[in-house]
RNA sequence: GACCCCAUCGUCUAGCGGUCUAGGACAUCGCCCUUUCACGGCGAAAACACGGGUUCGAUUCCCGUUGGGGUCGCCA
């Protein structure tokens, strides 16, 4: 029953995306994981949105982190939280900081730094805040000078990790610089608000991305000051593009949206294409949500990043969509449908796609496929066909679909059985084996050469709808005419 | 430049000292099924980065090299 890993009730994950874009793919990885882990757990699964850059958020981008999280059916627990709301929680802890002499005021100015870390960089030393302000007293600077407060970092001895995904990290005190807790028009920092917000949301379990592992070595800093429990970590690696680089939009850094309206996957196979990056179970590949609830757990999170891979994720998509209901397709495929043809589907129109969706999924690997697959149902007589389909009607002689228009307008029942055995004969008479038959028969019904079954499509066109798309290519044929 | 992380087929991965002549999946290439395309089935090709150790024995442990990545902001 329960062959997953042991669980945890009292576990606490949060996803904290800053909403200064959308959400991206990687972010939804972060998302899923930690909402994963809280699932398997029995515990809770919090959202934080952490929009304390005032400059760079924007509405659209919370609304289109909640849309994401929502189609991925990643829910969370409780009211989402604003970091942004919190800031005077986050000063009151500097300031208590700052009064238990575990944080300082400094009085650099930007410029000062700026050329600080140029010196530096001129010597090839490491870039870093050289604590001038540390141990001088406030009153060393110029009256009503702005100032920032910086944490008074340990600077003796290490600091190790016991990160749940990368193992020890070990990191001597004396690399990290003091770093600032409140700007110096006293808004608080990232890495203030951070600690501060886990800590107060109870969060016990922090996965994040790879490129968090660096601060959490400040973090801690700001933790140990307070005397607070460290949560555990967990750094998952990053998603690279194709080519090994950092993710790039051509590579897929792209928001949830676009792998949703642009490229027309469903979100479960997002889910599992991105539960398998990085992480495994044996030899399974297909893996159902609940499957992933069970079964999901950090140490089998791999340490290497991996790289995205749209071939696969069209694989997967393909197997989802085949497995997809068919009214939910045909929900999904309308909007696609009618913005090609330029108009509404009629009810009826409808009612024709659903039927022809068993026929349709199997062909598909994307819901773009899958409505560009279904058109030949509803596009308007004389077809326009493509390249393909008539240089194929060329090729085949006028007699033939004579014989075929005949014995399918004299057919009196129109059943796949009836049909078969049309065909059947008609290629048997006119000594050509089925493809022949068949081929240039789907070239006029569908203007191409691509498409379900030729039984199906008949059946799915009617007879006199075939009929008629049939003698559309009769009066162009040059033997008849 | 400093610090940190990573390293199995093209890609995602299994492997947790002998079971490995290294398994699966995607992609690729054959064949089968077949009215096309898919689906499905069968098969092929394809990897332990390199060099040192440790060990009776290393893909698995340690060190180094190389190669990738991340971090060094009054951004998050």
């Amino acid at each position: 029953m329960s062959a997953g890993p042991a669980k945890n009730p009292s576990v606490v994950t949060r996803f904290a995306p800053s909403p200064t874009g959308f959400l991206h793919i990687g972010g939804a990885r972060t998302a899923l994981f930690n909402w994963l882990f809280a699932r398997h757990n029995g515990g809770q699964f919090q959202l934080r949105i952490e929009d304390t850059d005032r400059v760079r958020s924007t509405k659209e981008a919370i609304d289109a982190i909640i849309d994401g999280m929502r189609w991925l059916g990643l829910d969370w627990d409780g009211d989402i939280t604003y970091q942004f709301e919190r800031a005077p929680r986050h000063t009151e802890v500097a300031e208590e900081l700052l009064k238990a002499g575990k944080a300082y005021k400094c009085f650099a100015t930007a410029e000062e730094l700026e050329a600080m870390r140029a010196e530096q960089r001129a010597k090839k030393q490491p870039q870093r805040y050289d604590g001038r302000w540390r141990d001088r007293d406030p009153s060393e600077a110029p009256a009503g000078a702005p100032y920032v407060v910086r944490l008074k970092a340990d600077q003796e001895g290490e600091t190790t990790l016991h990160d749940l995904v990368q193992g020890d990290v070990t990191v001597k005190n004396a690399e990290l610089d003091d770093m600032i807790l409140l700007r110096s028009d006293g808004t608080p920092t990232y890495m203030l608000a951070v600690v501060v917000d886990d800590h107060d949301m109870g969060v016990n379990h922090v996965i994040r991305g790879d490129d968090h592992l660096n601060n959490t070595f400040r973090q801690l800093g700001i933790i140990r000051a307070m005397n607070w429990d460290a949560p555990q970590y967990a750094h998952i690696p990053l998603i690279h593009g194709a080519d090994g680089a950092k993710l790039s939009k051509r590579h897929g850094a792209l928001g949830v949206e676009a792998y949703r309206d642009d490229f027309g996957y469903l979100p479960e196979a997002i889910c599992n294409y991105l539960l398998r990056l990085g992480w495994g179970h044996g030899d399974d590949e297909i893996i159902t949500r609940e499957q992933a609830i069970e079964w999901f757990d950090l140490t089998s999170v791999g340490r290497s990043p991996s790289r995205f891979d749209f071939k696969k994720l069209e694989n997967i998509n393909g197997h989802y969509i085949r497995e997809a209901d068919d009214q939910r397709l045909t929900d999904l495929v309308k909007p696609r449908v009618e913005k090609t043809l330029e108009h509404a589907l009629s009810s009826s129109e409808q009612a024709l796609l659903l039927q022809a969706m068993p026929f349709l999924k199997s062909r598909a690997k994307n819901l773009n496929e899958l409505a560009e697959n279904s058109l030949f149902l509803f596009e308007k007589r004389p077809l326009k066909l493509e390249e393909k389909a008539a240089k194929q009607l060329e090729n085949t002689s006028g007699s033939l679909l004579a014989i075929l228009r005949k014995t399918l307008g004299d057919l009196p029942a129109w059943d796949s059985e009836s049909l078969e055995k049309a065909l059947h004969d008609v290629a048997e008479q006119a000594d050509l084996k089925m493809g022949k038959v068949a081929q240039p028969l789907r070239a006029a019904l569908t203007g191409r050469t691509v498409s379900p079954g030729i039984f199906d499509v008949m059946i799915l066109l009617g007879q006199d709808e075939s009929l008629a798309r049939l003698d559309d290519q009769l009066s162009l044929s040059p033997t008849h005419s």
